[in-house]
DNA sequence: TACTTATATGTACGTGGCGTCCACATCAGT
DNA sequence: ACTGATGTGGACGCCACGTACATATAAGTA
């Protein structure tokens, strides 16, 4: 009972059109990893998959890395924006609810949990990951925290940047080590602990 | 030039006292883990380094993962303790460079992280590092801020182990994907900006 | 002491991914 | 029509996986 492997749809011996076959990789290199996580993903299948031989696939992807990231991107459309409606307290649980729901119910947060677990272990995943991904999404948050800042909602002296981990970097915590759920409450319990301070007042 | 792979130190074919082959594997996978991280971990190499065979190591060791984490518990003294000294603050930021010292000074504590990324598609490797370790850190802390919360330096209505995470975990967020460093300013803010709040007051 | 059982040993096997190489085919631009 | 870049199938040696087998011996039992 060997896995049929789906179908490849062979191809004649010659060159195809770069961007077709492009096109095809990363098609295929997404739909794996939606279906089956980052772990089962390696040259050899997506090259059977896609139909690609895997001297194509050395060729414009350097590691198992760079492959699964380029393929994730093509697959997930982050649509995690970060709304501005005058009221951080809102905004910020807002934006943690949509990170939240994005990780845990939509396809491909898993897969990149997946992504940063094998970074540990692959310094060009790790900067692939952080010039690509989590060096814009960190960017973001940290310009809609200093528009609050400057609003007042913010004292001054408080570096946004550590706030970035405290909100984000906590929830990432559960979900890469989930001792505990990430729960409603948890992402509300986020924001009001460093607004409010968590010190009687 | 190939790798001598150091002394195996053969033995003979019957059976050897079951502690001393356990001792003999734990101290090559700790050995291992520090020197080369759990990344070229593998069965074949343990056997050969420890001087016994592949088989043996299947039977006591399910899953790569927990050959790994039982041997990193051999090789890592924890010494994490939390201290009491009444002030919540200096205690927590104490023991935040402590933790920091270990996962980036010590050695292990790459080794540490390897395993949580190696954890995403080990869902083995996940319990047991769950079972033997965070969660136990997790419970710990918690009891020295419910201690301080009881002493009235925390309010009441504060869910203690969504600290944990914007405290410990928000570090670890920052060791596992390094856009921003762990710096000594980092771990102050983090307890500040907690006990404080950090909306104008 | 003799017997039994649990366990370690060497060895070998098939599977499968890795990363690289080759000769050949064909697209794309001049 | 020519040429270079690029894709193709195919094959290679290496290594780790996970399993199996027959054999040897330590430890527990009678």
């Amino acid at each position: 009972m060997t896995e049929p492997e789906a179908l490849p749809e062979r191809h004649g011996r010659g060159r195809r059109p770069a961007d077709e076959v492009r096109a095809d990789v990363l098609k295929t290199v997404g739909a794996l990893l939606l279906k089956e996580g980052s772990a089962d993903l390696t040259f050899e299948r997506v090259a059977r998959h896609a139909g690609v031989s895997k001297t194509t696939l050395y060729k414009w992807w350097p590691s198992k890395g760079a492959l699964a990231l380029d393929g994730y991107f093509h697959a997930v459309q982050p649509a995690l924006a970060f709304h501005d409606t005058g009221d951080i307290r809102a905004d910020l649980v807002d934006q943690l609810r949509a990170f939240a729901y994005i990780m845990i119910a939509a396809p491909g947060g898993q897969a990149l949990l997946e992504l940063i677990g094998q970074s540990q272990t692959d310094p060009d995943l790790a900067t692939a990951l952080r010039t690509l991904y989590t060096s814009e999404r960190r960017r973001l948050a940290g310009e809609r925290l200093t528009v609050a800042q400057e609003a007042g909602q913010i004292r001054a002296d408080v570096d946004v940047q550590v706030l970035v981990d405290q909100l984000w970097g906590a929830t990432y915590y559960r979900l890469l080590v989930p001792d505990e759920p990430v729960t409603d409450d948890f992402l509300v319990a986020l924001v009001n602990n460093l607004l409010d301070g968590i010190a009687p007042r």
